[in-house]
DNA sequence: TAGCAGATGTGAAATTTATTACATTAAGTG
DNA sequence: CACTTAATGTAATAAATTTCACATCTGCTA
């Protein structure tokens, strides 16, 4: 038993650098159920990781435990520890650091947000929303202001893999008239529009509307002044203890909507997708080994 | 395995009474350190409850479960969500739609990544990046590849606000060789890069090194490669049930920094944002009332 | 691209662990 | 108090787990 009092987990995570690829894959899915995950078979641990026996046995020996036998004994005490402290709470996001540290107070913000905010989504507008984004016949514009641009161009990058004729447009740019010009009657406009509503996004929205465009909005939980020319409104809280916005439950809608969207789409999709791995194959844009 | 959903602790107490002897001695061991004592191998409970090995199986057996390794099995599972229960287990995050919803998974896979990227960051690599970006005796430059630019624009757009000299380039642009030529010694550079590792990331990153700049790593579980060349780097879970991944962990960190950044500088802060809010005032960008 | 060092997996051997059969002890009953 | 029944422990057996030695693979360097 080694004679530091540091936990297992800690001991994992400080020394994750020197540790090889098993061994990495190894030690996320110790902390993934962490500390039952190590209680088990060696075996168990080992499929569960997709790594062999053996490379359990060595990684547990580098941390200084003499076979995995030594190794669970030390789980278990560190358990019957934690159990009998009477302050094993939970309540800290980043363990280290103290409850009023920035880290925890703003990741307890951001979950009190997610949770309100899907508390009050209509599960039925969501999927109406993703029906009409999945709807091919019609052209989806994605519609950002000064800020909000990025989420907006987030969701752009990934509808243009999983559909054909999405555009994006900055409402912040001198372009956007433009843009609405190839609009036809029946387009979907998905318009991001977040605190300090930015009179562009507003003026463009409306112009969507008069040729004809179908609105999602996705705001905060004020709502944009758009909502009334929205078809489907999605609000989300933004509010967190910073001089600025949150846009992480924003975000998180629209990854969920990117998903669902690609879930309604996947037989086309599948093909797009196959075609863009090949073209940037071609490109050596990413690198062939992690 | 026994349909109940009662714990195996609760499950003891409640037969309690229709125990022998030597199942009694048995039980108070079990519960006496649960569910540590019940993890470690027969030979030994029965050691520490002080009977026998064979007392101990029929014991097991008489709770409903096939043999000992059923029996710990089970206390692992108990375990598992246990740990997990106090924050995360919030069934329905949509209430009105059903459990299998992807509102409810998407939502669910976050908050698991969140609550795992927070538990292994160290809040002292965290201060330090912080600490870094505040410095405004170097110049900080923001980079991102194909996907990941979204998030380092988003930390761009306000870091411009909140101190001077910053930078946002795009690695999978032709041009950042020519902003690299601006970059000096001691120069910071937040460097995002996920799951798909960009070439082009890599090479700016590896020269930005050489010219002797001081790298902050945003980047998944997995580490980029670059975190060979980087001072500080920062992980978060990414996997959702989708076909992509999933920015709003790191978001969370970048909105984290932006925030704890700002409070750092807020005395020079307070005067930029000042002047910014009179300009935006004179564009009318924003709308004067909600 | 050839060769090398380190990492990883395979399958067999060794060890530990769980289980069974049976002997022994204790408790309860007429 | 003898007899019966249930409870418990002992020691042998069976099953599993851990560990080891070796072969293969991967990624790096010259």
């Amino acid at each position: 038993m080694p004679s530091t009092d540091l936990t297992i987990a800690e001991r994992i995570q400080s020394g994750f650098d020197t540790l090889t690829r098993a061994e990495r894959q190894l030690a996320h899915a110790i902390l993934e159920n962490y500390p039952a995950s190590g209680l088990g078979p060696l075996s168990a641990l080992a499929r569960d990781a997709g790594v062999s026996g053996p490379t359990v046995l060595r990684m547990v020996q580098k941390l200084g435990f003499a076979g995995y036998p030594d190794f669970q004994a030390e789980l278990r005490e560190e358990l019957r520890a934690k159990v009998k402290n009477p302050i094993a709470k939970y309540d800290n996001w980043a363990e280290g650091a103290p409850s009023g540290h920035i880290l925890n107070r703003f990741t307890e913000a951001v979950i009190d947000n997610i949770r309100h905010s899907l508390a009050q989504i209509e599960p039925g507008a969501f999927d109406a929303a993703c029906a009409l984004i999945a709807d091919t016949d019609h052209k989806v514009h994605i519609v950002g202001g000064r800020i909000s641009h990025t989420l907006a161009e987030y969701l752009f990058l990934h509808m243009q893999v999983i559909r054909p004729g999405v555009t994006h447009i900055r409402s912040n740019s001198t372009s956007w008239p433009h843009d609405l010009l190839d609009a036809r009657e029946g387009d979907i406009f998905i318009v991001f529009d977040m605190r300090r509503y930015e009179n562009n996004t507003l003026k463009l929205a409306e112009m969507a509307a008069a040729r004809g465009g179908r609105v999602i909005l996705v705001t905060d939980q004020w709502r944009s002044p758009i909502h009334t020319l929205s078809e489907i409104c999605l609000s989300s809280r933004i509010v967190v203890p910073s001089a600025w916005d949150s846009l992480a439950t924003p975000l998180l809608l629209v990854e969920t909507m990117i998903s669902a969207v690609q879930a309604l789409l996947w037989d086309d999709t599948r093909h797009r997708m196959e075609t863009l791995e090949e073209m940037f194959d071609q490109t050596k844009m990413f690198r062939k080994f992690t």
